[in-house]
DNA sequence: CGCATATATTTTGCACACAAAATGATAAGA
DNA sequence: TCTTATCATTTTGTGTGCAAAATATATGCG
């Protein structure tokens, strides 16, 4: 159309072409917003049973894996934001199943830790994760493969810089 | 360990075996909240140069792509709830982006309407998502296979009942 | 017509997700 | 030591996401 070869010696306008507007399902941006919702729809029913929600199990996840951790330690475990995962680690707290107290070393730093109560909660969790993907009624491997596809997304997208570091856990802090 | 070769057949429990708890970066679940959440990050600020929030963006979309709809048509088009897709009209209606109307021949339709400033929207939100695109520094081929590998977890994941129709548009309506 | 039932939308309440401001506590330097 | 910069966490405010209750309008039926 534009006679010029392209539109981009032209002044300090961007240099990158317009896109033709993408209908709602060539939106990789909805894909993943939808996909995230669904499983959390479908596993919820499941986590109430537990009594806890969705990233409330997460946070247990990561105890149960490694032990106590600072509440930054969670936040970047999670790739959550603290201004979250603050109250939310109260909610648990409240539950009975978490507890909070300041580290001695260092005043500034909370450490959360499983109540024997949160310890027992592990293997009601197994028995339900069993039931859960019996329900998913998916192969194995194909829900491997998409898990690996998403993190290497996540690894992957955005501006190259410090992408390095997979979003690895911290060793233990205590 | 269990003599039985399993424990199925005692009482009524459940005869689903459990599953050794998997660390974080083996769940599913954590990798679309992840992705998703990652995805929101990488985007939002994007869009901030529009004026709109993410979910705001894809009810545009819809509007863009299909033209009027009601609200019940846009929630099931964007799998969205209906208690969080009404607030948001109204704040899409209160940027002067959309209409909200009863229709005439059934007063129990809203039908949500772009505005001219929401019809001119669409120009620049292509111009951005150039721009966005040339960001995320991924292969287009791969964007578009995660996509539909999550279009087909969406729609194979669960009870195998009514998986039939894959989230289709309403008709236009009016 | 008048009422029970069904359909469409809004409201309410709780739990995030995130940005930005506020607190609390430690460390670094003059 | 006092001061200032830094680090860790919490608080505040807005916008979803979702369940459940409340409204509003339609339709079917006697």
């Amino acid at each position: 159309m534009n006679t010029r070869r392209n539109a981009r010696n032209r002044r300090n306008q961007t240099t990158v072409a317009p896109v033709e507007m993408p209908g709602l399902d060539n939106h990789l941006c909805f894909a993943l917003y939808a996909a995230s919702n669904h499983m959390t729809r479908l596993f919820v029913p499941f986590l109430k049973k537990l009594g806890v929600t969705y990233p409330q199990y997460l946070v247990l996840v990561v105890l149960w894996e490694r032990g106590a951790r600072g509440v930054g330690d969670l936040a970047s475990a999670l790739q959550m934001d603290l201004g979250s995962l603050s109250p939310m680690l109260k909610r648990l707290e409240a539950k009975g199943l978490v507890t909070r107290r300041r580290q001695a070393e260092d005043e500034r730093r909370v450490l959360v830790d499983l109540t024997p109560k949160g310890v027992s909660l592990r293997k009601r969790t197994e028995q339900m994760l069993g039931e859960f993907y019996c329900f998913l009624n998916i192969p194995l491997g194909e829900l491997f493969e998409l898990k690996d596809r998403l993190r290497h997304f996540v690894s992957s997208a955005g501006p190259k810089e410090a992408k390095a570091a997979p979003v690895k856990l911290p060793e233990p802090a205590f």
